[in-house]
DNA sequence: CCCCAGGGCCAGA
DNA sequence: TCTGGCCATGGG
């Protein structure tokens, strides 16, 4: 894998494993948006940029090097090989096994761990087009203008300093009070996002669990799609239905220290086929 | 009118 | 510990 600086632009190439839309579509991130020429917008980081995949070259528009080494490696988690994983992993199960087949381009992204926080607090007892409507309101009202129409994701010391009543623009109902007192625990540094890198699994979960409006799940997805803990596995009711009919008895522990990415492949999976469970 | 959506809180067993 | 009602909002 090398990164090739042009005019505005990066290149990146011999990257595998990875399929745009599996990725940055599947309910893991909510700031992406996809162009007709199957190219995705998106903001992270405080960076606009355009990615775009031909082959096993990815193209990063409005990018360059050091932003690469410093954000869009890790982002991508491209320095994971997910090849083997998938061989890990098929051995557990033969519908898993399915499943990681059907959608090899999934990748973990390394989001913000805040802005993962935030998003998944959002996601309660909500849908995904919803969720990126509201998502997008918070940006918009609360976050830095990076360019003309393109907004950061709010800080926590920005939010900290709102009340409920403030996030009514969002129409996330009663979501509000759980973000303000997140943003405000964050900022105060009662909750610290950053020792959940390397906190004991159930230590990172209560961590998190100070915060009203977080339980076992959101603290689930925060963990894996914000902090890279990839053994987490988020039982949603998606996931609750694929348990129970597609993988009888098994239970999260079954499935590894990559769990996160095993959950990753059914989630999906599971969405592409909601036949399954008529 | 109904039901549901990448849940969590609270009260009452 | 486990359960059911409730929570705001919007789409089907």
């Amino acid at each position: 894998m090398t990164c090739t600086e042009f005019d505005g632009y990066i290149c990146i190439d011999n990257v595998t494993d990875l399929d745009l839309r599996q990725t940055l579509d599947c309910g893991q991130s909510f700031r992406w948006t996809e162009n007709a020429d199957g190219s995705f917008d998106g903001i992270a980081f405080g960076k606009k940029v355009r990615v775009r995949l031909d082959g096993e070259r990815l193209y990063i528009e409005n990018s360059n090097k050091a932003d690469f080494e410093s954000i869009w490696k890790d982002y991508f988690d491209l320095e994971l090989d997910y090849g083997k994983i998938r061989e890990q992993i098929s051995e557990i199960h033969p519908v898993l096994k399915e499943a990681a087949k059907y959608a090899p381009g999934i990748r973990i992204l390394r989001q913000e761990p805040y802005e993962a926080l935030c998003t998944f607090i959002i996601s309660q007892n909500n849908n995904i087009k919803r969720i990126k409507g509201i998502v997008q309101r918070l940006c918009e009202n609360f976050g830095e203008e990076i360019s003309p129409g393109d907004f950061a994701f709010p800080t926590p010391q920005k939010m900290a300093e709102l009340s409920a009543d403030d996030l009514a623009p969002l129409r996330a109902g009663f979501r509000n009070r759980y973000l303000i007192d997140a943003a405000q625990k964050v900022y105060s540094g009662e909750v610290d996002l950053e020792s959940c890198r390397t906190l004991d699994y159930e230590q990172a979960r209560k961590e998190l669990m100070k915060i009203t409006g977080v339980g076992v799940k959101v603290a689930d997805c925060t963990l894996l799609f914000g902090l890279h803990r990839i053994e987490a596995f988020p039982v949603d009711v998606w996931m609750k239905r694929a348990m129970d009919k597609l993988f009888p008895g098994m239970m999260p522990s079954d499935f590894g220290d990559c769990a996160g990415i095993a959950q990753q492949y059914i989630f999906h999976y599971s969405r592409m086929h909601p036949e399954l469970f008529d």
